[in-house]
DNA sequence: TCGGAGGCGTACCGTACGTTACGGTTCGGT
DNA sequence: ACCGAACCGTAACGTACGGTACGCCTCCGA
């Protein structure tokens, strides 16, 4: 499953100095790839190569270091659950998706993950591991607290949570983040995300809604 | 939308000699990732760099080649769409999202979407292109006729096959080809994957159904 | 005023790898 | 038997880049 220690906090112990230096490696990382240099980082960064050494080991240990700090840059607060009706969860699973869909087609997010997938294969470092937790778990973790509200609120029904929410992403996602990270322009517009929001939203309470009292299946 | 000329056929005008070099290429690229060198390709397949020159001109051609070879080798035939009951297109589904599964899962398929993913970043070579030719849009290819044959059965009812298609990718795919990438161990058993075919459409023809008359939405 | 720590800029080293060049060998055609 | 083309193996070249060493500056506390 690869949960292993991969969201330990790392959002301190950083200098105002290294958290600069730290953005200044991702804006390179969004322009250049994975073949950015660390003499270009030091240039962009204005820093010397030896205090990147010193500071992160290695070129592996400045990505992950870069990684790890625009994870914990996002960082958002718990939804509330209180006074759970069929609007406010419609509206809270919308809001999620259109996040969601905000977050993977942003530059800055096609770019880390196009550089953990390529680390991914030779396993050198666990960029993928990462990457995994601080997207789709972290959306995990946030989302299926909403499911089970709506659940023991009588407005869901389901099994598994998190069969539930791996139904929710594919409906969200569909072939979005492939194409993205493959290259393929999708035009992804303010109006276009919000409705596949609602879409996907209307699709998952179609599927999962219990209302009605029947449901497709769930297996 | 860059579908431009990426599905050239590249089948032929390729020695036996020649594919057995790119069958040689793609076996190192499955082992080894992106970073199989030159000297290692001509050593695995026996022959010289300067032959890998000759005909491929550079790595990029090279790995070009090889990821149109291996896509030329999956070519399949479509699909008969004489009586079309319900029993029928729900086999049908079910098997597309098996196959489907079956392929993103395959190690071949994780290593040629890992190169791919990662030449999108820096433009030299269109990799990605090729891939989501050969993936992505060719099992639109392959199913819009399908979901066409459906809708005209009254079996399905949406009013856009590529928003159908698109959500019967989602229902199918979820999360697991953006795990494979990033190197999360998904335990995919023949199983699991025959259940989750048969759960993805039922999901799907509760959404598109057309015989209770009732839909969710397509917007 | 001074000394040392931290950090910048840069030159440098070693290596890996893409690319080229070249001698030797096989093989089909005449 | 001979010629040339295609190809193999390998050596060699050039370069890019990760990693290190060093000189100099700045700042800060004594």
């Amino acid at each position: 499953m690869l949960q292993a220690g991969a969201d330990i906090d790392t959002s301190e112990t950083l200098t105002e100095r290294q958290q600069a230096v730290l953005d200044a490696a991702l804006r390179l990382l969004v322009e250049e790839g994975d073949n950015l240099t660390m003499t270009a980082v030091a240039r962009r960064a204005s820093c010397s190569k030896e205090t990147l050494y010193k500071w992160f080991g290695d070129r592996d240990g400045l990505l992950t270091a870069t990684v790890q700090w625009q994870a914990s840059k996002v960082r958002v607060a718990p939804v509330d659950r209180k006074g759970l009706d069929l609007a406010s969860l419609t509206a809270s699973l919308e809001r999620f998706a259109s996040d969601w869909l905000k977050v993977i087609s942003s530059d800055t997010s096609i770019a880390l993950n196009r550089v953990a997938v390529g680390h991914a294969g030779s396993g050198k470092d666990d960029l993928g591991a990462v990457v995994l937790q601080n997207g789709r778990f972290a959306l995990a973790r946030r989302l299926k607290p909403v499911l089970e509200a709506g659940r023991q609120a009588g407005l869901l029904d389901f099994e598994d949570a998190e069969t539930a929410f791996r139904t929710f992403f594919g409906l969200v996602g569909r072939d979005v983040q492939i194409r993205l990270l493959l290259g393929d322009r999708v035009e992804l517009t303010e109006a276009t995300i919000g409705g596949d929001a609602v879409r996907a939203t209307q699709q998952f309470l179609a599927l999962f809604g219990a209302k009605t009292g029947r449901r497709a299946t769930d297996l």
